[in-house]
DNA sequence: GTTCTCACA
DNA sequence: TGTGAGCA
C-alpha cells in the first residue's frame, strides 16, 4: 500500500469535488506529488495543506488568479490588498442583496394589497414620482416589438418596472419608467383618485378608461388638469395567470400644492 | 476508478 | 468557478 492518495481520497478528506482538485491544478495551484504508471495523480501531506490553504483563500473570497499571484510571489502587503478586496466585494454583495430585500417586500406588500382590496375606486395619497419620458404612442395603438426594439435606448429590467403612461389632452401616449431625480415629468405628493385592475385584452383599457372618467364625473372628484396616468405593473401580472395588472391615477386638486414642472 | 474534453450555468 | 456527461 503506497503511503500517497489517488484523488478521489484527497476529495474525500478535504470535502470537495474531484473536477475541483482538477480544475485547480489547471489553474496551477496545485500540482500532484507524482504521477502513477497509470497516469493516477497521487498526493500526500504537502498537497493536502497546500489546498487546506487554497480552500481557505477561496473561503475568504480570493479569486484563483489571485491565490496563483500569493503563491507565486508572496508579500504580506499584498495579502492584505487582496483581502481587503474580498472584504470590499462581499460589503457590495449585502447592499445587493438588501435592494433585492426590499423589491421582493414590495412586490409582495402590493400583490397582498391587491388581493385585500375590494373597492375598485379609491383615494390614495402617494409619495412624489419622478419619470423620464421613453417612448411616445398614438392613442388607440398599442406598443409592438418593432418599436421596441428601435429604441436608440435600450432599457434596463423591463420586466421588474411599473411602466407609466400618460394622457395628456393630445393624441399622443408618453410612456415613462420612474427615475431617481427630478426628470421629464414630475407627479406630485397628494392624493390621487385610483383604481386597479386586470385586463385580459387591449380593448378593456379603452373602457376602464372611459369608466374612470364617468366615475370621476358622478362623484364630482376635482380632478387635477394634469394627464391621465396609466400604470402597467408588469411584476405583479406574475400572479394572474396572463392578465396584465393596471392602475389608473388621477391627482384630485388641493389648493395647497403648487403645480410643479412648469 | 481515473483521465480528458466539451458544453454549460 | 466550477459541474455534468461521455469516452477511453
Amino acid at each position: 500500500m503506497k503511503k500517497e492518495i489517488t484523488i478521489s481520497e484527497l476529495a474525500r478528506i478535504m470535502n470537495v469535488s474531484v473536477h475541483q482538485i482538477r480544475y485547480f491544478e489547471e489553474k496551477g495551484i496545485l500540482e500532484p506529488a507524482y504521477t502513477d504508471d497509470n497516469l493516477y495523480r497521487m498526493y500526500d501531506m504537502d498537497q493536502i495543506y497546500n489546498l487546506a490553504h487554497i480552500l481557505l483563500l477561496r473561503k475568504l473570497g480570493v479569486s484563483v488568479p489571485s491565490i496563483k499571484q500569493s503563491f507565486d510571489s508572496f508579500t504580506p502587503g499584498q495579502f492584505e490588498q487582496v483581502l481587503q478586496h474580498s472584504l470590499l466585494e462581499t460589503t457590495t454583495q449585502i447592499e445587493q442583496l438588501q435592494e433585492l430585500q426590499q423589491f421582493i417586500r414590495k412586490v409582495l406588500q402590493e400583490q397582498l394589497s391587491f388581493v385585500s382590496q375590494t373597492t375598485q375606486y379609491q383615494v390614495r395619497q402617494r409619495k412624489i414620482i419622478h419619470l423620464t419620458r421613453w417612448v411616445e404612442i398614438k392613442s388607440h395603438t398599442t406598443l409592438h416589438a418593432r418599436l421596441l426594439a428601435e429604441q436608440a435606448a435600450p432599457v434596463p429590467n423591463l420586466f421588474e418596472l411599473d411602466i407609466h403612461y400618460l394622457y395628456d389632452s393630445s393624441d399622443a401616449i408618453t410612456i415613462c419608467l420612474e427615475a431617481q431625480q427630478s426628470s421629464d415629468f414630475t407627479l406630485p405628493a397628494g392624493e390621487y383618485l385610483s383604481s386597479d385592475f386586470l385586463i385580459q385584452q387591449d380593448h378593456e383599457l379603452d373602457q376602464r378608461i372611459e369608466q374612470f372618467n364617468e366615475h370621476a364625473a358622478v362623484h364630482a372628484y376635482a380632478l387635477a388638469e394634469e394627464p391621465l396616468i396609466l400604470i402597467e405593473k408588469s411584476y405583479l401580472s406574475l400572479f394572474s395567470h396572463g392578465k396584465l395588472h393596471f392602475e389608473i391615477l388621477k391627482r384630485i386638486q388641493s389648493t395647497d400644492v403648487l403645480k410643479e414642472g412648469e
